[in-house]
DNA sequence: TGTCTCGTTGAGACCAAGTATCATGTCTGA
DNA sequence: TCAGACATGATACTTGGTCTCAACGAGACA
C-alpha cells in the first residue's frame, strides 16, 4: 500500500473526506525528500488554494503524518514524519535533517520535574550543527 | 549602578551611540518582570518609532542582555537574561519562565556528536509544563 | 428525485511580526 | 564649521499564517 493511500485511510478513519484537492496537498507533502515549506507545497499543487494548503498540513501535523521543523534562522519547515515523537539535528551548512533515534531528553525532563515541582507536559529541542561530509568538504578545501 | 546605566555602558563600549530613543526602549525592557513581545516594550515608549523598538530589541538579543523565548503556542516572546546560555521551564497555566541554571544538555550534546559525527554548534531547547503553584490550585479546585 | 445538512473548497481580506527604505536629525572628529 | 557616520520615525513592504464567506458536492433521508 503506499504511503498516500495510508494516510488517505487515516483522514476516512477519523471521519475526514478525502478530496481531490486533499490528495493532491498529500502527494506534495510526501514527495519531499528532506524538509520543505508550505511555500514548497503550494507551488506544487497549483489547483489547491492557499488556505486549504495550509489546512491540509495542519491535519497532517496534527496527525502526526508530518512533524515541524524549526531552522536555525527561526524559520519553520516541515519534514514527513517516520515516527513518533523524536528529534532533529540540522546541518546548517547543507540544511539537510536527521531524525534522533527517539526522544533524548526524557530523563532530564524527569530530573527537571523533580528539581523544580513542574509537571512538563512536553518540550522543543532542535540541534544544530555541522554533518560529518559537510566537515570534511571543509577540511578538504582548507588543503 | 543600575541595569540601565549598565546596559548603556556596554552599548557604548561597543561604538553604540546611547540616545534617548534607546535608553527609552532599554529601560521599558528591563521594568518588564517577566517575558514580553515586541508589542508590549513597543506600548511602554509611544516616543519610539516601530522600527527603533525592533532595531533596539534586535541589539539586546545580540548583546545577551535579553534572550528570544518559544511560548509554546509558537509565538515568539523576549525575557531580560541574567546570564548567558540557558533554557526556559514555561508554565502552560500562568505563564511565567523560570531559567534552568545551566545548560542542561551538553552532555547529551556530546553523545550525540559523537553517534552522528555532527559537529554541534547550537541547538534550541524550551520546557513546558505546569508550575507547582498552579497544579496544586488545580488539585483545590478539583476537591 | 428532490432537498437538506454539513464538511470542504478557493479567493481574498485580514493580521501579526518583522524588515527595508528614505528623508531627516544628531553626533563626532578633523 | 563641516562632512560623514550613525540613528531616527514614518511608512511601505514581506512573510507566514488565519478568518470569512459564498459556492460546491457527497451522503442521508423522505
Amino acid at each position: 500500500m503506499s504511503d498516500l493511500e495510508n494516510v488517505s485511510l487515516k483522514l476516512e478513519a477519523l471521519g475526514y473526506r478525502v478530496t481531490p484537492s486533499r490528495r493532491a496537498v498529500i502527494a506534495a507533502v510526501l514527495q519531499q525528500s528532506d524538509h520543505f515549506s508550505v511555500d514548497d507545497v503550494l507551488h506544487r499543487c497549483r489547483g489547491a488554494g492557499r488556505a486549504t494548503v495550509f489546512r491540509t498540513i495542519r491535519l497532517l501535523t496534527d496527525l502526526g503524518v508530518v512533524c515541524r521543523l524549526l531552522l536555525a534562522d527561526g524559520s519553520l519547515h516541515y519534514r514527513v514524519s517516520q515516527r513518533g515523537h523524536h528529534h532533529h539535528l540540522v546541518c546548517t551548512a547543507c540544511g539537510t535533517v536527521r531524525d534522533l533515534d527517539q526522544c533524548a531528553i526524557s530523563d532530564l525532563m524527569r530530573e527537571l520535574s523533580d528539581a523544580y515541582g513542574y509537571e512538563i507536559e512536553g518540550h522543543w529541542l532542535e540541534l544544530y550543527g555541522r554533518c560529518s561530509a559537510c566537515r570534511s568538504a571543509v577540511a578538504a578545501e582548507a588543503r
